[in-house]
RNA sequence: GGGCGCAUAGUUCAGUCGGCUAGAACGCUACCUUCACACGGUAGAGGUCACAGGUUCGAGUCCUGUUGCGCCCA
């Protein structure tokens, strides 16, 4: 290929969907139970099938597909199994909403049956949009293993989990208080309620003694509640109220006298010290009630509305309603004593957006502390290792102090919980089909437990799940426990830490190694991304304006490690410049023909062979792949970005490419097949290690370089090596050389920057004068003088160490040597004394603190000797460049004179 | 109330074991349509490393405290 079938800017478009859809016809991304080579498995974090992508998903699987593409490269057999969860409130609300706008009915008017036909029709025709979405950023997900939490192998492993936990007797059916969503009409997990901060009023009422001996004073935040009250507690050791304990009160707007308890656990401090106890909707005063044994009043429908228990008066009322409703009648029965604005934490729905009430009722929870023990464990002696690692305390935090789990839920979609209850006397039998005959009383009439199970109960299985289990399968034996898991820790509790106990507890080992927690993804004002803030990209059309490369390169190079990220679409624009950058870098190779025959190794060659700017380009190459390599085996994503950037950036480019230029434009035509053949090796080694991160590009230019055939791919070509110590040594490649070149490049800044300060145009070519310092210097610099004149964009350049310049001269003072530039008529010797002498200036305070150090006896004594050398060395240095600085000013002192 | 984290250039962030003149990107200034790339090049300006103490020969880095911001848990 030529590079006239290169564009002149990279284009994204046609590059993308021409590759993709040849790798999945290809069968790269199929995971093999049966192959050889070690296995590599991320099962994906499976969004909600309801989801469409967004900017956190972009993030979170370009970092596994990044794992996934450099496993690949370096010989595993790797399995990416993609998916999604059902996400049973999500859905469910969703398609009620959708059949309420198309069909004007809701699920009661349909029901369950009909209902749940329904949601399937949904999902067939609008579920998992995100999975198609994955395409385009480029994921090499094993599309044929995609998975649903629903599907009938990982139903059945969610019955098994159940009974199982069942006859264990780790999962039990109670009547306790829950977080309900009156929304959504469930109940929720406690993980599934977010607090937020809210200024609301704290009401003080007065409840009167039944002796009319006065009143109690207790304060609320709800007080809708207290028409639950079944009680009055104060601290047993509080002297206000010790001669109340025992007494009752006349709970206003109701018929009831409710009693004074002690309890320990009433903080005196706060409100008046007394509060209302409401059992049936507090999980303290639940508490409580259990230690006092108080009635459990509930107070309201499943809805949010008040009941006939609160009171003919309020009874229908809406939670709020009655709350003002309340207010109002105790501040006319003059038992409102005051009002406080009042800043507290209010619980809410995760999904139904409403305060949640807590409530008591039957449901179905797994006892967690000794799923957990084995999980801390694991996590403790590094079995499983979380990166960035201190979400260690969180997760042992959490788990030390873990409650236990209600897993039901009063949804149709999902699960449906393998309980049945006899109907003659109520027992419970919990398994796989209906039983035939209850054991207790012989009744064969049963009926199944109507509610269905959280979306996580199933999604705590989904690494082993996925892979067939509770069959022994071969998918299981080949990639479980899987390797990396990279996920928010949004979700560590939700899911992560519910893994670790699952893997442990039914495979009987950790679900993966390496737990990656991503950054959050804010806007640039720093705010979470959201629907209602119209500040979350569309990621799909960001791909149509930048390119998936750019974007996945973007994402990685502007996220920190374990801190948010800071987004806006015109960062892409970084990595858009990037893929263009190495785009142009192989349009300029493609205008020096075919690729060389040599260009996949080193052999044959020797140090003789190389300019020193190929001995520095190879050394700083294999540099930045040992580090990239490094940077990725500890998942340092932004390290790994930020290394290859700089490597192609700001040496590859605009050195060694530049240095080539002169070599490949001279005409003689071994040194052209020799520097072509460098550039290739290095191009190459650059596209591999990049493709992870930029699949696309670097695949189109792979094979436009002639790197592979077209019918190979660089995703299966190898993950490249830094040089060997013995191929370094053969090819003269070492610290001393790369210094060298460094401080050439220095000097040809220096030269540069001497026509900049006179405003002399770059391209002007001018006669360059050079005294090396020594001996050594300049044999070094009259190594290559094409290059060397090239770069200094010189009309000639003299390396002499006797020379000086006839008439008045640009000169800059480097650690090689003396540069000067031959101005006359154009220089100012004025204003170049002053440039010179401000150099000295600058000189000499480097010297006096070099001084005043050396000087120290108590540095020279505790320093390491290295660095007391490397002092020494330095004040040598700048001692010298401090005498050549004087010559240089006395010089043209006697120009002037 | 408990815990975790953050504070470095105009902005967003790097900065390893405490040791060279604290770096990059974007933005800014000047010059340049040069033959890979203006999605570019060359050169440059820009810093009280939040504050106050302490440890040390030496602190952006370690310790203590203060201030401000963010997150998690209760």
């Amino acid at each position: 290929m030529s590079e006239q079938q290169l564009a002149k800017a990279y284009q994204p478009r046609d590059v993308e969907a021409k590759w993709y859809p040849r790798w999945e016809e290809r069968g790269y991304f199929r995971g093999r139970s049966d192959s050889d080579r070690p296995s590599y498995a991320i099962v994906i974090p499976p969004p909600n099938v309801t989801g469409v992508l967004t900017l956190g998903h972009v993030l979170n699987n370009t970092l596994q597909d990044i794992l996934v593409r450099q496993a690949r490269m370096r010989g595993h057999e790797v399995c990416w199994v993609p998916g999604t969860d059902h996400a049973g409130i999500a859905t469910q609300a969703r398609v009620e909403a959708y059949i309420l706008e198309t069909e004007g009915l809701t699920r009661h008017d349909l029901g369950r049956e009909k209902f749940l036909e329904k949601v399937w029709d949904w999902r067939r025709q609008y579920g998992g949009r995100i999975i198609r979405q994955l395409r385009r950023l480029g994921a090499t997900c094993d599309w044929q293993r995609e998975r649903f939490t629903l599907d009938p192998g990982l139903s059945a492993a969610v019955q098994e989990v159940f009974i199982r936990l069942y006859e264990k007797g780790l999962i039990y059916r109670g009547h306790r208080i829950i977080n309900w969503c009156p929304k959504s009409c469930t109940a929720l997990s406690d993980e599934e309620v977010v607090y937020r901060e809210e200024q609301g009023s704290l009401w003080h009422f007065r409840y009167p003694l039944s002796n009319d001996q006065g009143h109690v004073a207790v304060a609320t935040t709800r007080p809708e509640t207290m028409l639950g009250d079944t009680a009055v507690a104060v601290h047993p050791d509080d002297v206000r109220y010790q001669r109340l304990i025992g007494q009752t009160v006349r709970l206003p707007l109701t018929e009831r006298v409710i009693p004074i308890v002690a309890d320990t656990h009433v903080d005196p401090s706060f409100g008046s010290g007394a509060v209302k106890v409401t059992p049936a909707h507090d999980p303290n005063d639940y508490e409580i009630g259990r230690r006092h044994n108080l009635p459990m009043l509930n107070v309201m429908h499943d809805d949010g509305r008040m009941n006939h228990a609160a009171g003919a008066e309020f009874e229908n009322m809406d939670r709020f309603e009655c709350r003002a409703a309340v207010v109002e009648m105790m501040q006319e029965l003059g038992l409102l004593a005051k009002t406080e604005r009042h800043v507290h934490q209010v619980g809410y729905s995760e999904r139904g957006h409403v305060p949640v009430e807590p409530r008591l009722s039957n449901q179905w929870f797994v006892s967690m502390r000794t799923l957990a023990e084995p999980a801390l464990g694991a996590v403790a002696d590094g079995r499983i290792r979380f990166h960035p690692d201190r979400w260690v305390k969180t997760y042992r935090h959490w788990m030390e102090n873990i409650r236990d789990w209600c897993i039901s839920r009063q949804l149709w979609w999902g699960h449906r919980i393998p309980a049945y209850y006899c109907q003659r006397c109520n027992h419970i039998e919990v398994s796989r089909q209906t039983p035939g005959m209850c054991p207790k009383c012989n009744g064969s009439e049963f009926h199944q437990d109507r509610d269905v199970l959280d979306t996580w109960f199933s999604s705590w299985l989904w690494p082993f799940s996925v892979f067939g289990w509770p069959e022994d399968s071969p998918e299981l034996e080949k990639f479980y426990p899987t390797d990396a898991l990279v996920t928010g820790p949004d979700i560590i509790f939700f899911w992560v830490a519910r893994m670790i106990m699952a893997g442990l507890e039914f495979v009987g080992d950790i679900p993966f190694r390496d737990v990656y927690f991503t950054s959050i993804i804010r806007d640039e004002k720093g705010r979470k991304l959201s629907k209602s803030l119209n500040n979350s990209p569309d990621p799909l059309e960001v791909i149509d304006t930048y390119g998936a490369d750019a974007l996945r390169f973007t994402i990685i190079y502007i996220a920190p490690l374990g801190q948010d990220i800071r987004y806006s679409n015109e960062k892409c624009e970084i990595g858009r410049n990037f893929a263009n950058k190495i785009w142009n870098a192989a349009r300029f190779r493609l205008h020096h023909g075919e690729s060389t025959p040599d260009w996949a190794h080193l052999d044959g060659l020797a140090g003789d062979n190389l300019r020193s700017d190929d001995q520095w380009i190879l050394g700083r190459y294999s540099e930045t792949v040992a580090a990239a390599t490094e940077s990725l085996a500890c998942f340092h994503f932004h390290e790994f970005a930020h290394a290859v950037y700089e490597f192609v950036w700001n040496e590859f480019c605009d050195w060694y490419l530049e240095s080539a230029k002169a070599i490949l434009n001279s005409g003689e035509a071994v040194g052209r097949s020799l520097t072509l053949r460098i550039f290739d090796y290095v191009m190459a080694g650059l596209l591999r290690l990049l493709h992870p991160v930029m699949p696309f590009v670097t695949e189109e230019l792979y094979h436009a370089l002639g790197f592979c055939n077209k019918d190979e791919s660089i995703m299966y070509s190898e993950w490249p090596l830094p040089l060997s110590e013995d191929c370094r040594e053969r090819l003269g490649i070492d610290r001393q050389v790369i210094l060298q070149v460094r401080d050439k490049f220095a000097m040809i800044r220096a030269v540069r920057n001497i026509k900049a300060a006179y405003q002399i145009p770059v391209g002007r070519k001018l006669k360059v004068l050079i005294r090396p310092k020594g001996p050594e210097e300049e044999s070094f610099l009259r190594e290559d003088p094409v290059s060397l004149e090239f770069l200094l964009y010189a009309s000639e350049v003299e390396i002499d160490q006797e020379i000086s310049p006839q008439g008045p001269a640009g000169t800059a003072v480097t650690s090689l040597g003396a540069a000067y530039l031959p101005l006359a008529g154009v220089i100012d010797i004025e204003a170049e004394k002053e440039r010179l002498s401000k150099q000295h200036g600058q000189i000499c305070e480097r010297i006096k603190s070099v001084q005043k150090k050396l000087a120290n006896q108590k540095f020279v004594g505790n320093a390491p000797s290295s660095v007391v050398e490397r002092e020494r060395e330095r004040l040598h240095e700048f001692q010298d460049r401090r005498r050549r600085l004087l010559e240089q000013i006395q010089s043209l002192e006697n120009h002037d004179g």
